[in-house]
DNA sequence: GTAGAACCTATGGGTAACCCATAGGTCAAG
DNA sequence: CTTGACCTATGGGTTACCCATAGGTTCTAC
C-alpha cells in the first residue's frame, strides 16, 4: 500500500508517515520504476507499536531505538522498562511545574482584581506584573 | 553597561539577553566605534519585568507585544489580563494531558511486573507496549 | 486518448526559547 | 604587545510534526 493508505488505516497524516519513514521507525519497499514508497501490512503493524509506544510517551528516537533492537532479534522490552521508569519522574515533575504555574496566575488573577490598569511610565510597565517577585524563572522542561 | 554585565545583573545568560534583543524586547544602544550594545538601568528593568512576566506563563512574543503597547504610552494591562485568562485554562488541559499520560504510564509498568521480556517475532516487537490500546494519540500541546 | 483530479516525490522552512560553535573584531592588563 | 576575556553576526541544533512548492505519476471520466 501507499502512504495515503497506510496513514488512513493507522489514523494519521500522510505527513506523519513520511515522517516516521524519514526517521527509520518504517523502512518501506521502493516501487522500482516510479520510487513510491510501498508499505505492507507489516508496516502498518509498526504503525500501530509506534502509535502505542507515543501514546505511553516514548519520543520517536526512543520508538526507533526500540524498534532497531527487535529487528536485531534483541528483546527491547528491558530498555522499555527503563525508559518508561526513567520518564516518569520527569512527567511528574513537569506537572508539578505546571501546577506552581497555574497556581501563581490563579493568584496573579485574584490579587489584579482590586487593581486598576495604570499607565505606563518611565519605570513601570505594568505593576500588575511587576507585582510579582522575579528571581528563578520557569525552566521549560515540556 | 555592556551584554554581560546586564545578563549577569538580571540572572540570565548572556545569549539570553542577545535573544532578547534580537526579539526586539530589548532595545539597547550601539556603541557607534565597535557596534557593542550598551544597556540601561532601564534596561535591567525591562529584563526584570520580562523574568517576572515569563514566570507567569507569557511568551516572548507575548511580551513584546506588552512592552510595545506600553512604549507607545497605552497601558498594556487589559492585554495582559486577557492573555492570561486565555492561557490559564490551556495550562489545565496541558495538566490534565500529562497526568493522563502518567496514569497511563503507572498502569504499565503496575501490569508490566508480571509479564516476561518476550523475544520479538514477526508480529511482536514487544508485548509490553502491544499489550495498550493504539486509538487516539496524545496531542503535544506544552 | 487525453484532460484533470488526486496522488506521489524531495526539499526547505516554520514552530518556542533559547543553547552552542565559529570566525573575526575589541579591549584591559601585565 | 600579547594574552585572555569579551564583543559581534551567522548558522545549526533541539521536538514532532505541518505546510508549501515544484515536478513526476496514476487514476478516472469523457
Amino acid at each position: 500500500m501507499k502512504v495515503n493508505e497506510l496513514a488512513k488505516r493507522g489514523g494519521v497524516t500522510a505527513e506523519t508517515v513520511r515522517h516516521y519513514a524519514r526517521e527509520q521507525l518504517l523502512a518501506p519497499q521502493r516501487h522500482p520504476d516510479n520510487g513510491y514508497q510501498l508499505f505492507s501490512d507489516t508496516d502498518l503493524e509498526r504503525l500501530r507499536f509506534i502509535q502505542r509506544a507515543r501514546k505511553l510517551g516514548f519520543s520517536v528516537a526512543e520508538i526507533r531505538d526500540i524498534l532497531t533492537h527487535a529487528d536485531q532479534g534483541d528483546s527491547p522490552c528491558p530498555l522499555v522498562r527503563d525508559l518508561l521508569a526513567s520518564r516518569l519522574p520527569q512527567i511528574r515533575a513537569r506537572i508539578a511545574e505546571l501546577e506552581a504555574l497555574a497556581e501563581r496566575m490563579e493568584q496573579a488573577m485574584e490579587s489584579w482584581q482590586q487593581m486598576p490598569d495604570g499607565s505606563p511610565d518611565g519605570h513601570s510597565v505594568c505593576r500588575l506584573i511587576e507585582s510579582f517577585p522575579d528571581a528563578p524563572s520557569i525552566k521549560e522542561t515540556p
